[in-house]
DNA sequence: CTCCCCGTCGTACCCCGGTACTACACCGAC
DNA sequence: GTCGGTGTAGTACCGGGGTACGACGGGGAG
């Protein structure tokens, strides 16, 4: 059976989700709380396997609970739940040592789903948070491959002089028209240098083409 | 309508993935794949929405193929679904491009939901694999806190938090259209953004305004 | 010598990016 | 209450970027 305390400021709110729960059979409320003050205590009193947390509570909010309930060391797991998906303090709660950040849009058997796999050790976000989480910390991910950090890059080993000259400019954030002035060239060949260095590199456009740049250190930052 | 391709060397496991899609009246299943270079060719063909990508397939697997398809600049979303959670391919996957990774085991209501969140530009991980993914991380999470405590460039200086978000995404190398479908935006709104940045910072366009990200450090390489 | 890569240039075409507006809801400051 | 900043969204327009072709001279490798 797993236990579950509520915490949210909404009476409303706190009632769908008590209805939901207890239409578990594995599930059980033990307790509501109104505000961060008020769950402290009663995780304290409860031991609940899971807490669903709202961020946006009167006085201690959310986000200061979690952290305090984790450092208890407790073994309560709290599953964040909150309105936006954007809200900006889905991080922190992350950080604060919550298991799971979901939104309150999400379908009920997407919340239990959640619950159980945080009551189980586990931990869920919400697919719109992980997006930006991904995109934001994909380069952190460590590689099962040995990253390798050649001053020759591979990325770049395809590209001829003249191509990686080419490419160095438009790191430096020149248009087609201005590197055929002053490379002293027509712009359809500097098309087709662009076009080529896109092809080779994989990059999509110039812009990912300046980000390569960068990355394999062709063009460093001022 | 949701088109998705299946890419997997198993053919009773391609046939259940078929008979769950198939059953939804929102989705259809475009192809089948068994090893990576087919996989590669069909979405070249159909340029499904979803591609439905097993690891380990004879041949050019799926990491390898996920990596080549993302780097087309197809639309195309990958989501990983392998036997194991344990598998190391998993982060590899994601750095690849993928848009999620879920396991074999799981509910189809939750791979059924998967699929949509990655063909609607979200990402999904498996709960197994995120609570790894914040236990490697957490400390790397930004913070809203933080944030304020950085020295910030003068260059930057007027630019607001939502422009300040935006511009760094700019600086990952984000199409507007990208922008406006991770981010839950109308494409319009993004280039209200985009023009507003520009105008601040004096970029002449995104490129410019890319080289800005780096020598601020509001991106930094890879 | 012949082949092929490289660098050069051209045309045609389409789409994305950027600009120039307007508009509206929200919210905090005055 | 009014004002301004912010974030959202829309329409219309145009130019640059990127693609898909083809073409040609030079030069090194076979």
């Amino acid at each position: 059976m797993t236990t579950v305390l509520i915490a949210d400021d909404q009476p409303m709110q706190r009632f769908g989700f008590r209805m939901l729960l207890e239409s578990q059979d594995d599930m059980t409320v033990v307790g509501e709380a109104s505000n961060g003050t008020e769950a402290i205590r009663l995780v304290d009193r409860h031991h609940p396997d899971v807490v669903l947390m709202d961020i946006r509570m009167p006085g201690l909010d959310g986000i200061e609970a979690t952290r305090r309930i984790v450092a208890t060391g407790d073994r309560t797991r709290i599953l964040i739940v909150t309105t936006f998906d954007l809200d900006e303090y889905a991080y922190d709660g992350l950080r604060a040592g919550a298991s799971g950040f979901l939104v309150k849009d999400a379908q009920p058997e997407e919340l239990l789903a959640g619950i159980r796999a945080v009551a189980s050790g586990d931990a869920v976000v919400a697919p719109s948070l992980t997006r930006r989480l991904l995109d934001a910390y994909i380069h952190h991910l460590p590689s099962s491959a040995t990253a390798e950090q050649n001053p020759e890059d591979p990325r770049l080993a395809s590209l001829t002089e003249r191509e990686r000259e080419i490419l160095t400019v438009i790191g430096q954030g020149w248009t087609n028209t201005e590197i055929a002035e002053r490379l002293h060239l027509a712009e359809s060949t500097v098309k087709t240098h662009v076009g080529r260095i896109l092809a080779k590199t994989g990059a999509r456009d110039r812009v990912q083409a300046v980000i390569l740049a960068y990355d394999t250190q062709l063009v460093t930052p001022a």
